[in-house]
DNA sequence: CTTGCTCTGTACCAATCGTTCAAGTATATT
DNA sequence: AATATACTTGAACGATTGGTACAGAGCAAG
C-alpha cells in the first residue's frame, strides 16, 4: 500500500526530465516508456488519467518541492539573507548551469501553458512574493521588494533560455551573479 | 516570377505565428494548413522540404527583421542612445507585451533547438554583441557592457516567459522598464 | 487554340500518436 | 494453500502525424 504511492513517486522526476527534453507534446508514450523502464499498462495503471495527468503530477511534485527547498526557507527564515543565499544555490544546483531547462517555464512558452493554466501561474506567483517577503526582511520597501523579485525571478528563466540557446554554462553564472547582485543588501 | 517568390515571403509571417503558438512539434501540418490558408500542395510547393524547411525558412526571416531593424542600427547608429531607445520600443511592440513569444526562445526550451541549433544560437549571439556595441559607445567599458548585454537580452526572454505564465502584460512593462534603466548612462 | 509553367485540392501512404484492455505475474492477506 | 489485490505486459484500436503523388486549375506567351 505504502509501496504503490512510493514507487509512483519514484516515477516522477523521471517523468519530469521527460518532459523537460521533449516538451508536452513532443513526449510521446513511446519516449515516456523508455525513459521510465515502465510498460504503457503500467503508466495507465498509476496515472489513469494518461499523458494529462503525469503533467499535473510532475508539475505538483516540483512545485512541492520548490515550496520546501526554497520558498517556505525566504518566507520563514529568520535570516533572510541566508535564505536568498542558499535560494541561489538551489537554483544552480536545480538547473544545472542552465543545462536543465525550468519545466514550468517551458510549458509557459507553449500552448500547453492552456492546459496547466493554474499551475504555471501559481509556481511563479509564490516564487516572486516568496522572494519579495525575504527582500522585505532584508530593509527593502514593500514595491521596491516586489520590483526586484519580478526582476530577479523573470532574469533566471532568460538566464535559463539564453544558456540553453547558446549552450553555454559560463553565460548562466554570469548573469545569476548580476542578479545575485541584486539581492545583496 | 516575382509573384512567387512574394507569396513565399507573404506566408512566413503565419508560418511563424503556428510555430510561436504551437511550438515546432505542435504545429502539425492541419495547424499549419489552417492558419495560413494554404492547401499541403502549396505548402509543398513553397517549401520541398517540409516542415523543417517552413521552420528554418522562418527563422531566416525573424533574424533578417532584428538584423535590420535593431541589431544593425545597434551597431552603426552615431547616437548610440537612440538606438537603444528604439530597441526598447521594439521590444514592447513585436514581443506585444509579452503575450506574443519569442519563437527563437521558445525553440530553445525544447528540444527542437538541437535541429535548428546554428541559428538559435547566432541569434541570441549576435543580440548581445549588437547591444554591448552600442552600450561601448555610450561610454561602458567593453567588459562591462557585455555582461550588461547579458544580463538585459536574458531579462527580456524572462520578461516574456513571467508575462506569458501569469497572462500579465503589465508585469512585463514592468521588467522591461527595469532592464531598460540598466542601459541608460 | 496550344503549349508551358506555377500553383492547389484530393486522395493516399506508412508511421506514430494516445489510449484501452484482456491476460498475465507478483505480492500480500487469510 | 487459497484467495484477493497490486502491478505488468504487449498487442491492438482508431485517429492523426508528416510526407508524396498527381491531375487539374489558372494564367501568360507563342
Amino acid at each position: 500500500m505504502a509501496r504503490m504511492v512510493m514507487e509512483r513517486a519514484d516515477v516522477l522526476p523521471l517523468l519530469g526530465e521527460a518532459f523537460r527534453e521533449h516538451g508536452y507534446e513532443g513526449a510521446s508514450l513511446s519516449v515516456i516508456t523508455k525513459q521510465t523502464g515502465l510498460g504503457r499498462g503500467s503508466l495507465y495503471h498509476f496515472f489513469p488519467g494518461g499523458k494529462a495527468e503525469m503533467a499535473t503530477a510532475v508539475l505538483e511534485d516540483i512545485e512541492a518541492w520548490f515550496e520546501r527547498e526554497i520558498f517556505a526557507p525566504l518566507c520563514s527564515e529568520t535570516d533572510a539573507q541566508a535564505a536568498i543565499d542558499a535560494m541561489w544555490d538551489a537554483v544552480s544546483a536545480y538547473f544545472q548551469s542552465g543545462q536543465r531547462v525550468c519545466l514550468v517555464g517551458a510549458f509557459a512558452l507553449s500552448d500547453t501553458r492552456d492546459r496547466f493554466a493554474s499551475a504555471v501561474n501559481a509556481y511563479f506567483e509564490r516564487w516572486i512574493e516568496a522572494l519579495a517577503d525575504a527582500l522585505g526582511r532584508l530593509g527593502h520597501d514593500a514595491e521596491h521588494a516586489d520590483a526586484i523579485a519580478e526582476q530577479v525571478v523573470a532574469g533566471i528563466q532568460g538566464a535559463i533560455t539564453l544558456a540553453r540557446a547558446r549552450h553555454d554554462a559560463a553565460l548562466f553564472e554570469r548573469v545569476i551573479a548580476g542578479l545575485r547582485a541584486m539581492t545583496e543588501k
